[in-house]
DNA sequence: GAGTTTGAAACT
DNA sequence: CAGTTTCAAACTC
């Protein structure tokens, strides 16, 4: 079971793989094979290698002049206009939701972002813009944290099928409004899927360490805090089942068996990460928002689903996290719940209540230390007052993501 | 410490 | 998507 700091397991993309730790298909999840199936290959996928090579995209080609979008082939600007100009569900694929199966809406921090690529049929000449508009385009299709082009991780980039992948890493970015963004690309090609896993991890890893007030609880195998040991006997540790996995943690002083979630199995665990990542971008990601800073202690963003708790002892999630069930929550019989908020005094239950319930005066709080906590973080770092706006505004952006998601996320 | 209960994750 | 199974943590004795 997880617990507090654990991470969001939301809208799943499911492989037609299946993530199996069993001694049986251990050789399943090795080395070559695994990261042939992993990366798309033409059996997994039914993709023939194109000869020429990715059809999609391989980096920047030295022949390609941008003027205006791409000012130096490292340091691109994603052009608001052509993030419009692509349509994803249009783009034929021996999958659509294969094709574009993981970019993740980062939330609270920096963390690396996944993003795999098959190479489609895209019309030639296709170049790295279309994965800029590809980028952009995904973040407008998730929602409105996803048109908010928060780019301020790294992204890992996976061309499928063909042997290339790339770490773009996007700083500076801005935001306006959903349909004028930009964000400045530095992308490199990094060559092998070896190469890949090794700067996924890198990435990932980094970016699981706490790095600011609104970031995750968890760290890594790094962590400064004391973490609780696992025991994880079947899972191999390379499972959500296991909390130091699920946490971005490698195990380390744990009680488990047979752990796989450790530097000695590099890159079995980068295949679970990585199968993770592609069912569900926010696999890693906290399963409770915001609830770092001080009083206020956020909320479930995906709810419990407590039979028989009552969400009154540590089986609960939100329980243990010490915070209120809301709507969110499956619970049936609930008496974790907000007393200030509106709730069904007979069954006591979370269920199917509307937005009163879902907004939470801890809610509430929370939006409001976030936005002051980045409003003092714009004046820590000197911003201009636009500036500090803009980010003021971005952090409001993203918490208004977490209360719609939380809101329908079961409508 | 062993066995049971619980609910999330994984699977069908 | 609902039902079932697996898993590991929480809990009880």
């Amino acid at each position: 079971m997880n617990k507090t700091g654990v991470f969001l397991a939301g809208r799943m993309n499911r492989p037609t793989t299946k993530l199996n730790t069993t001694e049986s298909s251990q050789e399943d999840v090795d080395t070559d094979s695994t990261s042939t199936k992993h990366f798309g290959s033409e059996k997994h996928h039914n993709v023939q290698p194109d000869p020429a090579g990715p059809r999609l995209w391989t980096g920047f080609p030295s022949d390609v002049s941008l003027p205006g979008i791409f000012p130096h082939p490292h340091q691109g600007i994603i052009q608001p206009t052509l993030m419009d100009t692509v349509n994803l569900s249009s783009v034929p694929g021996p999958s659509s939701s294969s094709y574009h199966s993981s970019i993740s809406a980062p939330w609270l921090n920096n963390e690396c972002l996944f993003y795999n690529m098959m190479p489609v049929d895209l019309p030639a000449p296709v170049t790295n813009i279309h994965v800029a508009q590809a980028m952009g385009h995904q973040q407008v299709w998730e929602g409105l944290s996803e048109v908010t082009p928060h780019f301020t991780q790294p992204v890992v980039c996976n061309v499928y099928g063909s042997g290339q992948v790339a770490a773009i890493d996007i700083c500076e970015p801005t935001f306006t409004t959903s349909h004028n963004c930009s964000a400045h690309a530095d992308v490199s090609v990094l060559g092998t899927p070896s190469q890949y896993y090794q700067a996924a991890c890198r990435l990932y890893e980094s970016n699981m360490q706490p790095q600011d007030p609104l970031g995750r609880a968890a760290g890594t195998v790094c962590e400064s805090e004391p973490r609780k040991p696992c025991h994880c006997s079947r899972s191999k540790c390379l499972q959500l089942y296991c909390e130091c996995f699920a946490n971005g943690v490698m195990c380390s002083n744990c009680d488990c068996s047979n752990c796989y979630n450790n530097a000695e199995h590099e890159v079995r665990r980068y295949e679970a990460i990585k199968l993770y990542l592609g069912r569900n971008p926010d696999a890693f990601r906290p399963k409770i928002a915001g609830g770092e800073s001080g009083k206020v202690k956020g909320w479930h963003i995906k709810g419990c689903s407590c039979q028989r708790s009552r969400c009154l002892k540590n089986y609960c999630e939100c329980f243990e996290a010490n915070i209120k069930c809301t709507s969110s929550c499956k619970c049936v019989g609930c008496r974790n719940y907000d007393e200030r908020s509106e709730m069904d005094p007979i069954e006591k239950t979370c269920k199917d209540k509307g937005p009163a319930s879902v907004i939470t005066t801890a809610m509430v709080e929370d939006v409001c230390n976030h936005l002051v906590a980045q409003a003092e973080k714009a004046e820590r770092e000197g911003q201009s007052p636009i500036q500090a706006e803009r980010m003021v505004l971005v952090e409001f952006g993203h918490c208004l993501t977490q209360i719609v998601k939380s809101m329908f996320k079961d409508k």
